[in-house]
DNA sequence: CTGCTCCAGATCGTATACGATCCAGTGCCT
DNA sequence: AGGCACTGGATCGTATACGATCTGGAGCAG
């Protein structure tokens, strides 16, 4: 887990987090991850399409050296697949890889969401249900993206308070991930947005009651779990998108 | 999660794993990388210590430039602490860093264990009872070394089935970076070791009478915790080292 | 027409060279 | 004597150059 920016440990420049990083890295290196990671979760660069080191480094007005260095980082992110003496090629949304992310997700945000409850502030609490009245506001008249990302600011409210840095750059990973596999599971299964939106309300209710640590965890766990089910149902009879 | 070299997806080269890995690998980074790692393992390169380019590219007989994409694999496996323009160091045994490698490992581990449960095959769980058994038969003439080497052991037996590779791998790099923090609790706390080869049979008549998931995680995830309670509690009052 | 071989282009992998940055120790000034 | 500017060495960061490997297609044999 290189870098929880705000974290201690003298480790390295920013890896992933919040895409939109202030990005003070005085490294070429860091310049063409940002930049690059942008590109991915920004749909700029299509999944499957192909990203060549000496293209990139003219548009980014560098060496190759730095942006193979940006390339691997992406790699073990899991955004960019990578065949040696070939080239790197951005991740598609296979449904198998987008079951692992959200499983992998489900239980590193639930547990993250469970250490995090008692810490969570009443101001904090307040700022989530606000946000949950926004997507609930939104089920009329429904727009994927804007879900998603009040989804996102809603879970990261409830985990953010650090804790555990390595298990914290876990979840950031997981989310990176999703966001790159493209506007996330609300665009291809609407119907579950109102479970969704209840679901958060019973989180809330739970994190304020002050609800034991497993009770917090399996319901977390169980949010996302049913988030990924109800895209598997979707998928599978359905036969394809 | 580069890769867990039996597993599908067309990723990199073998990101750890096990240590004494085949390394049929013909680049000069990912020698740079197993070596490096097994040093580091071995004990070879003592925590603390800094790790120079260019007097690794000597030993290795080849250029900085592998060298150096080798040092920031093993920054992201958090083996080593890099810092701009100064070099990189090998991580040494910060009780805080245990700790937090700890809980993530209890977390996914405990997950990996509980839905591998249904997979393991009856020959692999008398495999396992048998490894136990020589753990239990070493506890009278204590060895911290080879009993922490049987320790992997059995868990591997318990969760080497696949299942979803991202957290498989997130076992394997918790696992090796245990093992870079040098020989383990059971060297610093003899006596957590009865209890250990206890709470296994436990685990193991759990997974052999069928019991549900939930079980086996808590199962899982506490045998962990408690090793790492025994620790602190040596840690906290004593003082220090 | 089919299948193989060979070749050329594209792309990556590594070596080498040079500039940038940091750290420690020296000497001067107060 | 104490503190600050300077300088030298060590080390990393990046650019450039060249060799290695792969992919796809043209051409020839069957």
């Amino acid at each position: 887990m290189s870098a929880v920016p705000g974290a201690a440990r003298a480790s390295g420049p920013a890896t992933a987090r919040d895409a939109a990083a202030p990005a003070e890295s005085h490294s070429k290196a860091d310049r063409a991850y940002q930049s690059l990671l942008e590109g991915i979760q920004q749909g700029r660069f299509a999944p499957g399409s192909r990203l060549v080191l000496s293209q990139l480094a003219d548009e980014l007005g560098m060496s190759v050296v730095p942006v193979r260095e940006a390339i691997r980082r992406l790699q073990h992110d899991d955004l960019v697949s990578y065949e040696r003496n070939v080239g790197a090629t951005v991740v598609g949304i296979d449904p198998v890889e987008y079951q692992y992310t959200m499983e992998t997700l489900a239980l590193v945000e639930g547990f993250s969401t469970a250490q995090c409850a008692p810490l969570v502030t009443a101001e904090e609490l307040q700022r989530a249900r606000e946000i949950n009245a926004r997507m609930r506001a939104l089920l009329d008249d429904f727009d994927p993206v804007e879900f998603t990302a009040l989804n996102k600011e809603f879970h990261a409210t409830l985990f953010e308070h650090h804790q555990n840095p390595h298990i914290l750059d876990l979840v950031h990973r997981g989310w990176n991930r999703l966001t790159a596999l493209r506007s996330s599971t609300f665009a291809h299964v609407p119907g579950r947005a109102p479970e969704s939106v209840a679901e958060h309300d019973q989180l809330l209710d739970l994190i304020a009651a002050g609800a034991p640590f497993q009770e917090i965890e399996a319901a977390a766990r169980q949010h996302r779990a049913n988030t990924l089910a109800a895209y598997m149902d979707t998928m599978a009879p359905a036969g394809q998108h």
